[in-house]
DNA sequence: ATGAAACATGAATCATTATTCATGTGTCAT
DNA sequence: ATGACACATGAATAATGATTCATGTTTCAT
């Protein structure tokens, strides 16, 4: 059922679970976890059926990988964005555009985080729990000195967030030719002084 | 497969057809459309499992119809908030109270919602779209009248409605006691003047 | 070079569920 | 009050697709 299965142990493994892995990336981001059977999976990958349970122990499994792998890499790539940064503002504003950039390169993992949430809401909410740490964390520590208006750190980043997954699926995802940077400026514009006049 | 099924004609068959409806509301929205079988939801009804397709031509129909119901609901109550405010940023604190008071008195719905991104993407693109198509030309007469700064309506629409599900989702649902009004009155904050000190 | 461990195969299994249908019972316009 | 139509039933059907397994083939440490 869900003994975690071992890694490979031969340089032809690992190249074996990486194919699945990236066959399982393209299946399920095209066509969402319910609709992509492992069959579907294996014949992108060029395999037989059975030897996906070689190297991952159910469908939630490799899901689950996959998940995770959207973790690391969307931390990895707004983390080095927002890292340039000469203050607080300039990083919200880099990091906005590095994620949307990311949205664009690589719009399965994206639809895939999204579906986490009815397949391994577990691994969702850890998803944006820890992102969201994180951020708090900036946005608090930049509130302290200054370089930001006083207020709760943590519903600005889940805000913040919210704002960024919004306009990746309605201009990023949605658009067949995303105009990033104007929506960069439209957002950060909004971010930066609000509404009123 | 989907032929539009009729409207029942006897007063036995309005209760039953909306018993069926509520009981689907109930278990799709807690188990999520895949693992809510007919079964379930015929059992939560108190009906056959054949009952189910003298009102329903299938389990994706009645999604679609749950889904459609969700917008209605939603567009009223948050339209009915807004109607009474005085100017656009005090209808953009009621309207986000209003919608995060929706969201605790009805998270299965507000799940479903996001379920239809994958199980009927028009019925999901359909909801957005037409509560933003509203939403923009709302800020887009603010803007002009001198309400508002001056900005791109339909990307401020967006970022609104994103940070409102997202603040939904982690305050509302993920919440025991969820407090709502700390939550509009921070994020209100952040849409009025910004994050810039 | 070689054999034990790893890996590969794909057809068969097995469980799950949406949907249908043949046979009733209830409703309501006349 | 009654018959035509509407509605109700639940067991049978039928399709789907995840997972297993018996039988090979390949790898690589020795």
């Amino acid at each position: 059922m869900s003994t975690p299965t071992a890694l490979p142990k031969t340089k032809r493994g690992v190249e074996r679970r990486a194919q699945i892995l990236s066959a399982a990336e393209t299946v399920i981001g095209e066509k969402g976890f319910t609709a992509a059977s492992i069959a579907d999976i294996t014949r992108e990958a060029g395999t037989a059926q059975g030897t996906f349970y070689i190297y991952f122990a159910s469908k939630e499994e490799i899901f689950r990988e996959l998940v995770l792998e959207m973790g690391r890499i969307t931390r990895t790539i707004v983390t080095r964005a927002v890292s340039e940064a000469s203050d607080r503002l300039q990083a919200e504003q880099d990091g906005l555009r590095a994620f949307l950039r990311f949205v664009a390169k690589r719009p399965s993992l994206y639809q895939i985080v999204e579906e986490a949430r009815f397949v391994d809401p577990d691994a969702y909410r850890a998803y944006f729990t820890s992102f969201a740490k994180a951020y708090e964390s900036q946005l608090a520590a930049a509130a302290a000195a200054g370089e930001l208006r006083p207020g709760d750190a943590e519903i600005r980043a889940w805000a913040l967030m919210g704002m960024a997954k919004t306009l990746g699926e309605r201009f990023v995802i949605w658009e067949a030719e995303p105009d990033i940077d104007r929506v960069v400026d439209e957002a950060f514009a909004l971010i930066r002084t609000g509404l009123e006049p």
